[in-house]
DNA sequence: ATGAATAGTTAAACAATTGAACTATTAAAT
DNA sequence: ATTTAATAGTTCAATTGTTTAACTATTCAT
């Protein structure tokens, strides 16, 4: 990669992921912005996809502090979403599960969704969206190597 | 794209997006969060690219609304680092420049940024790497053209 | 058995955001 | 020309997400 164009990637990369975030999360919020905020959807998706959780592991997935999802799992548990459920090998465990009431909603959050991106995809072919998604998983898995390396 | 695939797609996107979204966000802000906000750091991203700007520009940059703007543009502005000008043709716009200070911060920001992109991007291809980008413009260019139909 | 580590919560403070009401100014309509 | 619309920006109150530090409760290590 040459010196020079280093500089350029970078002004290119942080304006467009910073647009298509924030354009991407105004358009999901206008599916399911009465309901949840992006970053409650996001959570309700993460424990619909491993069933269950703890807190420790939403902070690490998120890459926030403890007591950021504690706020976020209050709101939810106050919305009757998530159910908390104590270990009792290990007492200082919470495991974190979606109620039925939870499974719904995100389930019509998904169909809403899902909607949406049936519209847009249309736009891309077959093997551009792959190329695309496998260059930010590794993006992503150099990010978290990265991280555990300091 | 086979109806079947949106699902496993909107996952991996959302999932991915959001990982490296936030795990980016960290590493920036380990750079230059002494100093300034991620937000704050785009903002003057944006203005040092387009020289000057307005307010309603940047809330359209952004997406968000011009009051979000304000309150981010008056802290920016109480250290100093950028200027407010009124146009005294049309005494409604205030037009935003970096200041002196501004830019000196920006760029200091900018070469730590370089610093840490340098060391990542090693890993890819100089193909993979622009593909993934315009690819991503793509996507940001039909987001916004998505907005503009409704 | 004691000291260190871990899981999670609480509290104070701040940044970003929205929405509604507001001021000041300009443009449009008739 | 006067009145009505629209535009640019600010202010204020409320909500959410966030960090840091202090804290409780529990488990691990040696």
């Amino acid at each position: 990669m040459a010196e020079t164009n280093i500089k350029d990637l970078v002004d290119r990369y942080i304006a467009v992921s910073q647009s298509v975030e924030k354009k991407a999360g105004a358009l999901v919020k206008g599916q399911i912005g009465s309901d949840l905020t992006n970053d409650q959807h996001f959570t309700l998706r993460y424990m619909n996809q491993v069933g269950t959780c703890t807190s420790s592991e939403l902070a690490e997935v998120f890459d926030v502090q403890k007591s950021a999802i504690t706020a976020i799992i209050q709101r939810l548990w106050e919305k009757g979403l998530i159910e908390r459920t104590r270990d009792e090998k290990d007492r200082r465990v919470v495991y974190l599960t979606l109620t039925e009431k939870g499974k719904d909603l995100y389930s019509q959050c998904e169909k809403r969704i899902h909607n949406l991106v049936e519209g847009l995809i249309t736009k891309f072919e077959h093997h551009e969206i792959n190329q695309f998604i496998n260059t930010f998983e590794k993006l992503n898995q150099i990010l978290i190597n990265y991280k555990l390396e300091e």
